[in-house]
DNA sequence: TCTTGGGTGTTACTTGCGGTAACCGAAGTG
DNA sequence: CACTTCGGTTACCGCAAGTAACACCCAAGA
């Protein structure tokens, strides 16, 4: 280790550095996936466990401020599709396709996103029934609901019915991407395609198959 | 090799062996959630870790069998509730109905099927990328559209169209299930409804909202 | 009979990771 | 100069996965 030698007292404030230790992490996540360990986080980042630990308090913490970032991120780039000036159908497929292409482009990031390596924490009385998986689809659904509630008339009851649908689609988008990521059985386009017209009704159109069953 | 049947010996056929460690692995994990330890399951069992592993090879091997029971038992509910004899929206109700109650009734069980504890594999070269979360979700997928394909005319490109939608609708399912069972804004039968409409296209249905969109 | 051998089970270990305690050394300041 | 105060380290604890090696029991086989 080289004493840094520093020209004159350019004390980094710490703020800074915390973004230097998200940059490695973030490397780090992009190359090992969600199981990165905070070893290897800290060697990547040229320093040694302790200081993790001072900066982020343990690895929940130093995970969640790095889901959060990239968390910011995808909201944003999806915001911008769904608020675009064009149809409904438009936008949908839009925003499906941005989705998609950004699990497509990072799937280790993604894979972290989705499941951030489960805390093991204690959880005292035992009933932390409610405690799941990905904040990021909770922070979607979320998202998805205020504009759907915001942009569509959908008569009484429609809060509600607003957030079911946000969480739903959000979900029908990350199970169809998780499989379509991993199996790649046809085209990012191809797949918005499909998926729109699940959401446009398709399903409730067509008619039983010719040679119907009798149940 | 002889398959004879010693009957003094009450030399319980290592099949039967498996069989009560499962349960006992069970109600572990019925107390504990995924993040059951293999000590603890041992312990249940009132025995010690090396026959586990004699048993199942490793903890992911354990966990594998285990979901298998659940994910077999689950299927067979849906399945009975998707081949009702009935119209299409009273059996998708039925079928959104009995997924519900089933992570309702056990939601430990429930986490653990969804996030199999991540089994820290070495993984080798690195870039595993494909194997992602829940098998039981890809099973629940791949037997949905099995059903769709095979009851609802879709026209061309049909297998593609069932397939992605299998997966999409149980996405939504799940998703929209794992927000409803942490938050509880409303009732499973409420919860059904909405995500019923959605798949019956009201959304594409619905106008847009009373003083239009400016952008 | 003794011995062999495949079941059952055990204790005791290694490895690796999350997390922490205690110490180190180079500023900056009176 | 002493004294704090950071940014940093080494060395450790606890715990869980996984393993090695040993111990017991009971059915044969010569």
């Amino acid at each position: 280790m080289e004493t840094t030698q520093q020209a004159a007292g350019q004390q980094r404030p710490a703020d800074q550095r915390r973004r230097e230790l998200l940059e490695a992490a973030d490397r780090v996540v992009l190359r090992d996936g969600p199981q990165a360990s905070m070893n290897a986080i800290a060697a990547e980042a040229g320093i040694t466990k302790p200081i993790l630990y001072r900066h982020f308090g343990d690895k929940g913490g130093l995970y969640r401020a790095l889901a959060k970032r990239h968390t910011d991120a995808l909201l944003d780039a999806l915001r911008a599709a769904v608020d675009a000036p064009a149809e409904r159908r438009e936008r949908v497929e839009a925003t499906l396709d941005t989705y998609l292409a950004a699990i497509e482009a990072r799937p280790q990031v993604y894979r972290f996103l989705m499941h951030p390596a489960e805390d093991t924490q204690p959880s005292e009385a035992g009933f932390d029934v409610g405690r799941h998986s990905a904040p990021l689809l909770r922070r979607l659904g979320e998202e998805l609901a205020k504009v759907i509630y915001d942009r569509v008339d959908l008569g009484p009851g429609s809060e509600q019915l607003a957030r079911v649908w946000g969480h739903g689609i959000v979900g029908m988008m990350h199970g169809a991407g998780d499989w379509w990521l991993s199996e790649r059985p046809c085209s990012r386009a191809e797949l918005v395609r499909c998926l729109a017209d699940l959401l446009w009704g398709r399903l409730a159109a067509a008619s039983d198959r010719a040679g119907g069953p009798g149940f």
